[in-house]
DNA sequence: TATTGTTATACTCTATAACTATA
DNA sequence: TATAGTTATAGAGTATAACAATA
């Protein structure tokens, strides 16, 4: 059985938060969850991909040849992280990953052909699920807000 | 020796994140390593605290007697996923965690005279923090920015 | 039977360091 | 010596399942 004991998550009473309300990174974070939680339930079921997975196959499929090195780059992490993720994208039959001519050492990535394919759909998923997430602002509203953050983030590169 | 290949991240070479730019999820993301950067730099230098953590200090504080499972409530997480993070926060002597007298399964979590004192500290250092990072925007661009992201997420909850 | 806190476990993401093969 | 890719490893963060104590 259920007692109030007047300490608030025990039952269904409304607790605070704080200062954090007041805080852009709270608000940041709260979106940032609900944008992927979108994704989850809008492309990940047809297409079995993850917004980071989506991100790393647009810049190979943007920049043909890439290594994996400029791809850790890109993304900003280390580059021993993107092995993985290469392996899973390479083990699917997306990408293909070839030794340079030049440098032996160095690996050129590229979208197979089924990999072009697939990435096509996964676009149009994309684009639906951005359009039904943001439906509640204007195109304006949108633009606005995609700025605003372009100046936050801007400032520190 | 380096050697120009044409492909980008190889080279100083600048690279296209293809579609990218035009998802909102992107520049969430960006924004969202850029604030926890900027954190990283100013407030856990001398406080020896991530915005997760601080984030629980604030939810206790705010909600005195808060259990371990309306934590994990309030900050969207698994109960399971809540207990080191008490753990850390008791061992640094934050706060204090203690049997409840209505129900002996329950925990009361409470903050200390020193978790008084330090979160203190922490709130006028995360609101430098806070002040920096956003000092690209007018006090009214940030409530802009702050109303549109609450749009978003409110929608889903 | 149901709930609270906890443990055990696993999986993802990411970083550091060291290895290999080239250069 | 230096670099590209890789491997081994470790640390967060988070989830599921199961357990003991209590209700």
């Amino acid at each position: 059985m259920m007692v109030e004991d007047g300490a608030p998550g025990t039952s269904g009473k409304r607790m605070s938060f704080g200062m954090l309300p007041r805080l852009l990174g709270f608000h940041l974070r709260r979106t940032q969850v609900a944008v992927f939680r979108h994704f989850a339930h809008t492309v990940t079921p047809e297409m079995d991909i993850t917004p980071a997975l989506f991100g790393m196959l647009q810049v190979i499929a943007a920049n043909p040849g890439i290594t994996p090195g400029g791809l850790a780059e890109a993304m900003g992490v280390d580059k021993s992280a993107i092995v993985k993720v290469v392996n899973q994208l390479d083990e699917r039959g997306l990408i293909l990953r070839k030794p340079s001519e030049h440098d032996r050492r160095s690996h050129s990535l590229a979208l197979t052909e089924y990999g072009r394919t697939a990435l096509a759909r996964m676009e149009a998923l994309v684009l639906a699920h951005e359009e039904d997430f943001t439906k509640a602002l204007t195109a304006e509203e949108l633009a606005v807000l995609t700025r605003l953050l372009e100046r936050l983030y801007r400032q520190t590169e």
